[in-house]
DNA sequence: GCTGTCGAGTTTTTT
DNA sequence: ACTCGACAGC
């Protein structure tokens, strides 16, 4: 079979490449997916190569799952091939040898918000003053010292005589110290302690090298130095190595991203072949000239230019409304107006620059009853309750997690508040325990405040049962026992608010999320659980099928395509951000932003601004965007491009003419593009056609749980008993001791399980 | 130790 | 506008 068939001459030159380093320089929409997972194909179907000597990184699930789903569909059977995300490739790689590196491979991962508590904690710990070193400040420092292999002592060493550079290094060795204490890491982590672990160990990396005999990586450009090392070092044995990425689509140089990883390539790796795809089989032709246009004024970039033999299509309609409520009016009216039996709202997509302005839209669409979807914004598992539950599950799996504890210890309600939390630390530092294990002798939980003994007990004991049977029970089940045990669910039905109410929603949800990921692998084990969870972003989970318009960030958009796109917001100092205006590398990213969102777009593309804006309750006057005068004029239709206007000038839907610095004319169809003037009607229908969640709710979800409560029955075994193990499906009772019992599984061999808490059934 | 109120600070983008 | 921390009163 063919598996290059349907490529272009470049595309199908990059696929045969075998040896030696490829850069292929990929414009947006030129197949650069296609071109890989055809590559890939080639090399296992024809080339002979197994997939097992196969490692395809990229920076998100999705591009990850779509890469896999792909390639599959070509080889028409599943792989065992490590197509991963960089984090969850180094997390797979640490869960086995996290040992040789001192922490135990059951080591926890934490999550920005778990960051922050812990730098809250060491800047509280030093009496440092709050207003100058916030936790968003130091956490950035420290991440960016992280990224780039300054370790805390060389940090302290390149600040000697700098007052400030000495705090942050020394918050910096504290909070590193914490994490390894907890046996945590963070994402930061991942990376460079898997390229810690290479240049100390020797025959790890060999190991790796040996297996990865071909490595590809996806969106090159938005590397980091030390995601750059890990492939290096990676690829350093056979010199395989195929790199994809557009210089042209780096938008994460603010969190490292180093954009000379992909300039240099070619100097990095001698004897590089490079291609260019320049043909964009995506977006009409107007939509790809207006983006070049835009994006071709940064200096820092690769010569190239995108065509296409599609037709022009319509251009660019740029829409000047009063303000941002306006503005959603105009955006959800031109969704109503586009909309046909072709184009569904799933064609749709609104993005832009900060989550912040997804609310306007919400209710704009809302109130024309069209079905949305918000990506990206809080995240799911941000949710407190999901929190609190993960902390408890955290635990289980890890009871060194300090973090997790001081999180739970007094939730719900327990009668622990910080003072004896304080007194609780200062022992555990004595005794060199977690605080975890402090509790876990009787002495220290009679000490307690007397009322809050029993409860307390009552985690405890909770905490070790499962933590010691963790192995042989199903997440869902720990999730039960730890909700119910615990008292954590109780409280919240106590507690009877709406707000509860609706955590207790959340909490459900969140199961049919683990009965999920256990339908997919029936011996899903609590760290398998775990580590999923803390590398998922809420993007992942965006169902194309589901037809609702979808609202996100220019950023998240990455990678995606719409038929109609909608960029609102482009004005100055929102779009471009004025954080970004200080520095021209700054202000270089957020036009390379603009051309990741414009080119987003295949049949429509639409830029609107608001004259007014209403931002942290302060409402100003904005100038548009110099991004929509950048644009190509000759490309632009709709409202004139004018500059600022007094007050006395901005209401009324007719009256957006102002002088067009352009010249004036050229601005076709303007009348045609306005809005009736009236508003649609009062917004109080936010309420209605309220927006699918996150996650489908799973009916049953909620008396499942329910069930659960019953899970400590007694339950009478005896040896030559026939049980079933929701685990580990049938076996035979061969013993029971006590509260332990033990079972000879079919296919699972011998366990010993608590009778109590195992979910085992007589049959 | 818990709860409720008030005032201040805060915002880009995310694996 | 919204969140978070400090503080006061129970």
């Amino acid at each position: 079979m063919d598996y290059l068939n349907g490529l272009n001459d470049k595309q199908r030159e990059a696929a045969l490449h075998k040896e030696g380093p490829l850069l292929i320089l990929a414009g947006a929409g030129s197949g650069k997916t296609s071109t890989m997972t055809r590559r890939i194909a080639h090399l296992i179907k024809n080339e002979g190569v197994s997939p097992y000597h196969i490692f395809a990184v990229t920076f998100t699930n999705k591009a990850a799952k779509e890469m896999r789903d792909r390639v599959e569909s070509l080889v028409g059977e599943g792989l065992n091939m490590w197509i991963l995300t960089f984090h969850s490739a180094c997390l797979r790689i640490l869960r086995k040898y996290a040992e040789r590196l001192g922490y135990t491979n059951d080591f926890v991962v934490y999550d920005p918000t778990d960051q922050k508590t812990v730098i809250k904690n060491c800047i509280k710990a030093a009496n440092i003053d709050d207003k100058k070193f916030t936790p968003a400040y130091v956490l950035s420092v420290i991440s960016d010292n992280k990224e780039k292999a300054v370790s805390p002592q060389e940090f302290m060493r390149l600040n000697e005589g700098d007052f400030k550079g000495k705090i942050l290094a020394g918050l910096y060795s504290e909070y590193c110290k914490i994490l390894k204490k907890n046996n945590a890491m963070d994402f930061d982590d991942l990376i460079v302690n898997t390229v810690r672990l290479f240049e100390a160990d020797e025959e790890v990396l060999l190991y790796y090298q040996k297996r990865f005999a071909y490595i590809m990586v996806d969106e090159y450009q938005d590397t980091n130095y030390m995601q750059y090392r890990f492939i290096r070092l990676l690829a350093e044995a056979h010199n395989n190595i195929c790199v994809v990425g557009d210089d042209d689509q780096c938008i994460y140089q603010w969190r490292g991203a180093d954009i000379t990883n992909i300039l240099d390539f070619e100097k990095d790796f001698k004897n590089t072949k490079v291609i260019k795809l320049e043909q964009n089989y995506r977006s009409y032709g107007n939509i790809l000239a207006a983006a070049h246009s835009v994006v071709e004024r940064n200096m820092q970039r690769k010569h190239k230019k995108l065509w296409t033999d599609k037709e022009p299509g319509e251009k660019i309609c740029y829409y000047r409304a009063d303000d941002e409520k306006d503005e959603a009016r105009y955006v959800a009216q031109e969704i109503d107006r586009l909309k046909t039996k072709e184009r569904q709202y799933k064609d749709f997509a609104i993005l832009y620059r900060t989550n912040a302005q997804s609310r306007t839209f919400e209710e704009a669409l809302s109130a024309r009853e069209i079905p949305y979807r918000v990506l990206g914004g809080l995240r799911y598992y941000d949710r407190k309750e999901i929190k609190d539950i993960m902390s408890y599950m955290r635990l289980v799996q890890n009871p060194a997690d300090d973090v997790s504890f001081a999180r739970i210890i007094n939730e719900p309600k327990r009668g622990i508040g910080d003072k004896t939390v304080e007194k609780l630390r200062t022992l555990a530092q004595v005794r060199g325990e977690s605080l975890f294990e402090t509790l876990t002798d009787q002495e220290v939980v009679m000490g307690l405040p007397s009322k809050a003994i029993a409860s307390v007990q009552q985690m405890v004991d909770t905490i070790l049962k499962y933590s010691e049977e963790k192995a042989n029970l199903r997440v869902s089940d720990i999730y039960d026992g730890v909700l119910v045990n615990t008292g954590y669910l109780k409280a919240l039905e106590d507690a009877n608010t709406v707000e509860a109410e609706s955590r207790i929603e959340n909490i459900m949800e969140f199961k049919s999320v683990i009965y999920d990921y256990e339908k997919e692998d029936p011996q899903l084990s609590l760290s398998d659980f775990m580590e999923r969870i803390a590398l998922v972003a809420e993007v992942d989970n965006h169902d194309e099928n589901e037809n609702a318009v979808v609202l996100m960030t220019m950023h998240s958009a990455k990678g995606l395509e719409f038929p109609v796109v909608f960029l609102p917001g482009m004005e100055d100092g929102l779009f471009p951000g004025w954080r970004s205006l200080d520095t021209p590398t700054g202000l270089e990213e957020e036009r390379r932003l603009c051309y990741v969102g414009m080119t987003r777009a295949k049949e429509r593309l639409f830029m609107t601004s608001a004259q007014m804006r209403t931002m942290y309750g302060k409402t100003d006057y904005t100038r548009e965007s110099q991004f929509i005068r950048e644009v190509d004029k000759s490309l632009l239709e709709g409202d004139a491009v004018y500059e600022k206007k007094p007050a006395m000038f901005s209401t009324g839907a007719g009256s957006s003419f102002g002088n067009s610095w352009g010249g004036g004319s050229g601005f076709g169809g303007t009348a045609a593009q306005k809005a009736p003037s009236s508003r649609i009607g009062g917004n109080d229908g936010f309420a209605k056609a309220s927006p699918a969640m996150p996650f489908d709710p799973l009916a049953a979800s909620r008396q499942e749980s329910k069930r659960s409560g019953a899970l400590n029955q007694g339950k009478d075994f005896q040896s030559g008993d026939r049980v079933n193990h929701a685990k580990f499906g049938e076996g035979m009772v061969v013993a029971v001791e006590g509260k332990t019992i033990s079972v000879m599984f079919d296919s699972a061999g011998l366990k010993k399980l608590a009778k109590d808490i195992a979910p085992i059934k007589k049959i």
